[in-house]
DNA sequence: ACTCTGTTTCGAGACGAT
DNA sequence: TGAAACAGAGT
DNA sequence: ATCGTCC
């Protein structure tokens, strides 16, 4: 998923988009992010060991309810608000995409067949890792984890990813976390990468400005989804012998993939038959998202509702879980003073102290629009 | 020399005790 | 799944 | 900083 090389393409091309960031600069900002994505990761590495999983009583894993209650309680400690988004159904262009995936798992849940019977460690640690599916039930343990914890949670109607990007265009969240590049396609105006790692390892936070993006690139953003769309995306081919040095060569000069298609050589450059770009660009432009939910809220825990689900229903340790509630508690005292104090402290070099009332995410009293009232057009 | 493609290989959480 | 590092092939 | 554990 994502775009293909864009990373690198960016780091050579438009360096000056990126900025690595403090973790700590993020308190008291909302933070989107893809829900799904994050327990895909929690399922493949937490408490995993060749096969053996941790799991419930019922035998049920519970590697994503420890990964997402831990992690969740970190970014609140550090003050940040995080919003976590769910899939909804993907598009249709996106099924091929999903059948490659799905065939892929396939085949290592083959390969993890063989290497059980061979009794092979080494690649029962890998393939097993390779058939992990999130589940709508994974899914839905993980909602209602994160409503006890008092974290607010969005379904999105279609891609995750392109819900993400649509709250922070309209400025009900400060930014986008992911790893997943192409939340800059979708055009999600501040994203971040690596939010998690400066902790454990010693990656710092990477932020990228969609408009410095543009700018840097000196293209539009339409061009900049065309762009995309030729290096490489999950709805489409791209043409073979085009990567993203020469698609952003292409793009500058003519502007469009019109354009390209009418300009190059096809003797040279052999253009996919049935190649459905413009359906691409239009799930990139204008994706299936809504702006109508819930007011988002940062609730106390429900403490006896995290009890019962943890300990009593998954077999979690009683102190911790404890403790955990303490922490959130704390945190959420801490932050609720919100960004204001933050102002006093540390001085924030020339980035994006507060600039446009952004602080609105604050408990500034008062206006907070009541519930999806910010919603309005804005739109495309 | 440059760029794209294909292959391979590796890594992907967080806590707390030590 | 991706991304980085490498080899290979085409321009 | 490293390593076993979390369920």
């Amino acid at each position: 998923m994502g775009i293909k090389g864009l990373t690198k393409l960016l780091a050579d091309n438009a360096p000056k988009a990126m900025k690595e960031q403090k973790f700590e600069s993020y308190f008291g900002r909302r933070i989107a992010v893809d829900a799904s994505m994050s327990i895909y990761q929690f399922l493949i590495v937490v408490g995993r060991t060749g096969m053996e999983t941790l799991t419930n009583e019922a035998g049920e894993v519970t590697s994503h309810l420890q990964g997402m209650f831990n992690r969740t309680i970190r970014l609140l400690e550090a003050g940040i608000k995080p919003v976590y988004v769910f899939d909804g159904k993907p598009p249709d262009l996106k099924k091929q995409e999903l059948a490659k995936r799905y065939s892929k798992r396939e085949d290592a849940t083959k390969e993890l067949t063989e290497a059980v019977e061979e009794g092979d460690k080494d690649a029962i640690e890998k393939f097993s890792k390779r058939t992990v599916k999130v589940t709508k039930q994974h899914n839905e343990e993980c909602k209602r984890l994160l409503r006890l914890m008092g974290v607010p949670v969005v379904e999105a109607p279609c891609e995750a990813e392109a819900e993400c990007a649509a709250l922070c265009i309209n400025d009900m969240v400060y930014a986008v976390a992911s790893e997943d590049m192409d939340s800059l396609t979708f055009g999600a105006p501040r994203f971040l990468r690596h939010l998690m790692d400066p902790s454990s390892k010693k990656i710092p936070v990477m932020e990228f400005e969609v408009a410095k993006v543009l700018e840097e690139l000196e293209l539009t953003m339409d061009q900049f989804i065309d762009l995309c769309i030729l290096s490489g995306c999950d709805y489409c081919d791209s043409i073979k012998g085009i990567g993203g040095q020469t698609a952003l060569k292409l793009i500058r000069q003519h502007g469009s993939i019109e354009s390209i298609l009418e300009n190059i050589n096809k003797d040279r450059y052999q253009i996919p038959e049935d190649w459905p770009y413009q359906e691409a660009r239009r799930l990139f432009k204008e994706p299936n998202v809504t702006l109508d939910i819930p007011e988002l809220k940062w609730n106390a825990p429900d403490e006896e509702g995290l009890v019962q689900f943890l300990v009593k229903e998954n077999g979690f340790n009683q102190d911790r879980v404890t403790k955990a509630i303490e922490k959130i508690k704390f945190a959420k005292n801490k932050s609720s003073q919100g960004r204001l104090e933050s102002f006093f402290k540390p001085v924030v070099s020339t980035s994006v102290p507060l600039k446009r009332k952004d602080t609105s995410e604050k408990p500034t009293k008062a206006v907070a629009n009541k519930k999806t009232k910010g919603a309005g057009g804005k739109k495309k």
